[in-house]
DNA sequence: GGTTCAATAT
DNA sequence: AATATTGAAC
């Protein structure tokens, strides 16, 4: 079916340029590959938001803005801190120039004029940081069933350069290197909140599977989430699928989501925010309330799900306070 | 006996 | 409204 399309066509995705003409058709190619976008003509007002919206953006498009090299500012500053793939465009590059951004945590670096055909793969590069994180060499469940027809192109194999790229400490409490919450079992409450990050996960393993393999106990296996259970995929799955029904009540189009259909904004308005887009941090592993924590039961439980310690991180019960601020899903 | 799914409960 | 739990079906 058309779970993939369904995961990367509602992604947002933020275009910096100063050329207001080029951010204009920048918006436009990226609008007709159905992402959403949001457009700023300097670094200085596009900071601010990304800092605001981390969770919106999935991933940031900039030029480079030679030789005052705020393209770097934003590598360092946002996505080496919080993970946002970015990708770097300019109207040449020689390859030192080329290798220094993607060693900055660059996750492409395009030549103008930007065509239409690379940016409705651009989000590939969300997709990767999506898995690859979890990914450290050989940890990922060996073969995944034969990759379906429309499986992405490469997951998984090799991480980018920017998992290579100096972590910056981030104040916010258990926040690891990638950006990724790594642990967070002292918020108490007592029913699991499908944050945008581990629906996107969710999603991941789903596509990864694809629909027809797509059942709980895979899922789980796959986000490699530690603590969560395979009831609460399934319910979630159950919620998404309900969604899917409601949203696409038709299932055939045609397979290219670029060029032929310019899909509008209004297009994806009429799915639920959620299940569209949204992010924040990656997270691995997922506490278990009250009683769990104090006795022998968590070990059990880790177990259980056959996970190592190690690889995962943790996911974290759902709290009025989300440290990239607040998040919207209504359905 | 374990897994999935739909229904139902909280 | 979102997630958890239940119970029948596979």
């Amino acid at each position: 079916m058309d779970l993939q399309e369904l995961w990367c066509c509602g992604l947002s995705i933020l275009v910096i340029d100063n050329n207001c003409s080029y951010l204009s058709v920048m918006e436009d190619l990226l609008l007709k590959c159905s992402y959403k976008v949001t457009t700023y003509n300097n670094v200085r007002e596009a900071m601010p938001f990304i800092l605001n919206n981390l969770q919106r953006v999935d991933l940031i498009i900039s030029d480079v803005f030679f030789p005052t090299e705020d393209g770097l500012l934003i590598l360092q500053e946002v996505t080496s801190k919080f993970g946002i793939p970015t990708v770097i465009m300019a109207s040449r590059g020689d390859t030192s120039t080329v290798m220094r951004y993607v060693a900055n945590g660059a996750s492409d670096f395009l030549l103008k004029p930007v065509r239409i055909q690379e940016l409705s793969n651009i989000w590939q590069h969300v997709f990767r940081k999506q898995i690859a994180p979890s990914t450290p060499a050989g940890n990922l469940e060996q073969p995944y069933p034969p990759p379906t027809a429309m499986a992405p192109s490469t997951p998984a194999t090799s991480r980018t350069a920017a998992e290579a790229s100096a972590p910056l400490e981030s104040e916010m409490r258990d926040i690891d290197n990638n950006g990724e919450i790594t642990d967070i079992r002292d918020l108490k409450k007592s029913r699991l909140s499908w944050t945008a990050q581990l629906h996107r996960q969710f999603i991941a393993a789903v596509n990864l599977l694809g629909d027809d393999k797509a059942v709980p106990k895979k899922i789980l296996g796959i986000m490699k989430v530690k603590h969560l259970t395979r009831e609460q995929v399934a319910s979630h799955l159950q919620k998404y699928r309900m969604h899917l029904k409601k949203s696409i009540p038709t299932t055939s189009r045609d397979g290219a989501t670029l060029s032929s259909t310019p899909l509008k904004t209004q297009d994806h308005s009429s799915r639920s925010e959620y299940f569209d887009q949204e992010g924040c941090m990656e997270i691995t592993e997922y506490s278990l309330p009250k009683d769990y924590l104090s006795s022998g039961s968590e070990c059990m439980l880790e177990e259980q799900n056959d996970y190592s310690s190690e690889g995962l991180q943790d996911f974290r019960w759902g709290s009025d306070k989300q440290e990239y601020g607040p998040f919207f899903w209504n359905f």
